[in-house]
DNA sequence: TTTTAAGGTGAACAAATGATCACCTTAGCA
DNA sequence: TGCTAAGGTGATCATTTGTTCACCTTAAAA
């Protein structure tokens, strides 16, 4: 994601830093005479050209009125995604309970359509480097092919393991040999949640 | 993370929906006359009771000045991440030269300090559950203690791996019964550029 | 040597902006 | 019945803000 053309001369880069500092703190971009203040040049027609060149450079959209400075759009937004803690009847993406937490992620690290994040328990798809503490990215869906890793519940658990066939019948297939396959029976209350299209480990420092 | 104090009006609702979608899509708050056209109110004291009963409700802070609503300290933030693609000489967490893209991360899922992002290429930590393709997260600094994930670059390879003592000696030990230790002889042009903190995988769906 | 770009100073000025005051309407509540 | 909160209208006013123009310095390029 470029997003400059020309390269920025060291002056026009601290002003630019500033305004994204300023944003980032203050939620709103500063004034020409804000900026004028803390990069210590008494005229504001100074500011205005360093403004100029970043506009030119793509680097800032400029609109009229006060503090009409845009750095933002052209920085990577992100996504809000949630963080469920039980998995439960119905598509429960949007849905307040089991919401543990919110964690905004970087769009082009996400599929289209809904999705949501789920700490995996257990070690049972460590060979698929799937580890106890994980948070999979699960793409909200009733339906999965074979092969794929899904969430699934089945006789009120939730579970994550490989979608496989067996014999005409489907199974929740773990990649752990300490595990054992759990066979989908014929009358078993079983959904599919979603397929892991994704994965975070967070706080990994530490492990050995 | 919950926000709000009191439950707001309908129309206190829609007025703090305008101000995010403004700066959302435009990179800056509205003005109040702004504000007053879009909800189609032609004085903008009405605008300021609404504003100040926002503040009141601990959805909108306030300061002097044109458009100094600040509607964004109060939702979750994030932190843009560099990914790297070679690193090479110095701490090059800022450097525009390998850098291959800017990723936001959320910064519940960050470490304090400078970090980076970094492809890894093939599966020598395989059983430490770090795939070929997968983004490490890595802290930048030039120390580590034995037994961390590091990256680290020898002889101008840079390569994640385990950091172990052997005899007195480092050694570069791989997760992976089919690659061989790397150890660190005297005389070997040897740095650790930082610990692996964290890991992304994206685009986990297909393989199998 | 002249030219050019980056960076800066200073001042005048029109437009945009927020603050403030007085007053109005409606609905719920005591 | 009177009171209060939410929501709104209209207008005045001081301040802030961006625009514009003329001119200066320095260093690199032609």
């Amino acid at each position: 994601m470029e997003t400059s053309g020309e390269t920025l001369t060291t002056r026009q880069a601290e002003i630019l830093h500033f305004i994204h500092l300023h944003i980032e703190q203050l939620g709103y971009p500063p004034t020409l005479r804000e900026i004028a203040n803390k990069m210590d040049i008494r005229g504001i027609s100074a500011v205005r050209k360093h403004l100029d060149a970043l506009v030119r450079k793509g680097h800032l959209i400029r609109r009229k009125g006060a503090r009409a400075l845009d750095a933002e759009s052209l920085l990577p937004s992100t996504v809000p995604v949630p963080v469920l803690g039980r998995v439960v009847a119905g598509i429960p993406v949007n849905a307040t309970e089991n919401r543990l937490d919110t964690i905004a992620i970087d769009p082009s690290w996400l599929p289209s359509g809904p999705v949501f994040l789920l700490r995996v328990k257990g070690d049972s798809m460590k060979q698929a480097a799937i580890l106890d503490g994980d948070y999979v990215l699960v793409r909200a869906k009733e339906t999965a092919e074979e092969g794929a890793i899904v969430v699934a519940e089945i006789d009120g658990e939730t579970t994550v393991k490989r979608l496989r066939k067996k014999g005409g019948r489907l199974i929740l297939a773990p990649e752990n040999p300490d595990y054992n396959e759990i066979p989908v029976a014929e009358g078993s209350a079983f959904r599919i949640v979603g397929t892991v299209c994704g994965l975070f480990r967070p706080s990994l420092e530490g492990s050995h």
